[in-house]
DNA sequence: CACTTTCCTGACCGATCGGTCAGAGACTGT
DNA sequence: ACAGTCTCTGACCGATCGGTCAGGAAAGTG
């Protein structure tokens, strides 16, 4: 039997719901009956709600600063590449916090805390377009981006599936090198 | 100065909240505020919350509807084409029932009245992969199709923009007959 | 004119929300 | 044995939630 703090119990729990059903869709007691605690546990070890989900979030943005921080010193679409294969494996890796980045921190578009993160997000969105600049280059890797992100959280498949299907309709959909992706 | 009668409004207004912050993430005291009338009257309206989203949902069903029924009798290549150009475009006119239908529907998972739209949208499904069943086009095509929603939620790009992107990366990524696609 | 129907309001209800607080139990170092 | 810290609980708080209800203003209808 594996000791699992309950702090870590708490974000994979908080973290699963928020992903599901929305951050005002999960009640504190939601996550307590869940993890087996009192509502004042998780308020023992989170200063509120909204800090359980900065911690997850948090977690999403040190992988996505970490992918970055790959991407620097390649060309245009080395960068690319790299970028695309790198936020699907991040994507399905943090499913939830993917999730909670994409889906649930836009809806607090004034909250100073997500400008991090968001950001972060921008930049990668430019990586998987080889910086093109052109509109519709952002709008297809907004599509995909968003796409992925979506389908990796339902349950319906498991990574070793998911992996290669999201390679190649990210790389059919982004790339536009002559040269043709292979499976 | 055009009259809109109440009803109208608040399925307007409540389309436009449950798409940016979720059915729970909406009150009826913050579509009563926007519609400007009292919470009481969204209720002479409609028999409860859900119904509101019952109303804006079945819109959606009856759009996703027709575009299948006009799917029938083609072949599965005119079929995919069609119903790839044909869903951009519903999603470009519906894009807050496209939003509900995608994002918050999946939500109520046991929820009977939401069973045909779900049904529909799987058919969809079925036919931008020219029903080929191979798991990972239908992976590509509900991250294509989830993409498509979620980007054209956000009011960052107009119509008009979006639609010759979204038609572009939705054809390469999903269309894999040999002749290629023009822009 | 009286009567009905339509549309809407303000007051109110029980339930649930996020959050606070005093203190209990277990463990540690002295 | 004692004090202190860490972890957690049950009781409780005010605010807000979705929803109900009696009744009023306005507009048709006889």
């Amino acid at each position: 039997m594996v000791r699992v703090s309950t702090r870590d119990e708490i974000l994979r729990v908080a973290g699963d719901q928020f992903a599901r059903v929305g951050f005002k869709g999960t009640s504190l007691q939601d996550i307590a009956v869940e993890v087996g605690c009192s509502k004042a546990a998780l308020l023992y070890h989170f200063a509120g709600k909204e800090q359980i989900l900065l911690a997850l979030v948090s977690t999403a943005e040190t992988a996505l600063a970490d992918l970055l921080a790959d991407l620097d010193d390649r060309d245009d679409e080395t960068a690319q590449a790299l970028a695309i294969e790198r936020f699907v494996d991040l994507v399905l890796h943090y499913r939830r916090e993917a999730a909670l980045v994409y889906e649930v921190v836009p809806q607090f578009h004034s909250e100073p805390a997500f400008y991090g993160v968001l950001q972060h997000a921008d930049k990668l969105c430019a990586a998987v377009t080889a910086r093109s600049g052109d509109p519709a280059e952002i709008i297809a890797a907004q599509t995909v981006m968003h796409g992925i992100v979506n389908v990796a959280i339902d349950d319906k498949w498991d990574a070793a599936e998911l992996r290669p299907a999201l390679l190649r309709v990210a790389r059919r959909a982004l790339i536009t090198t002559p040269h043709h992706d292979k499976d």
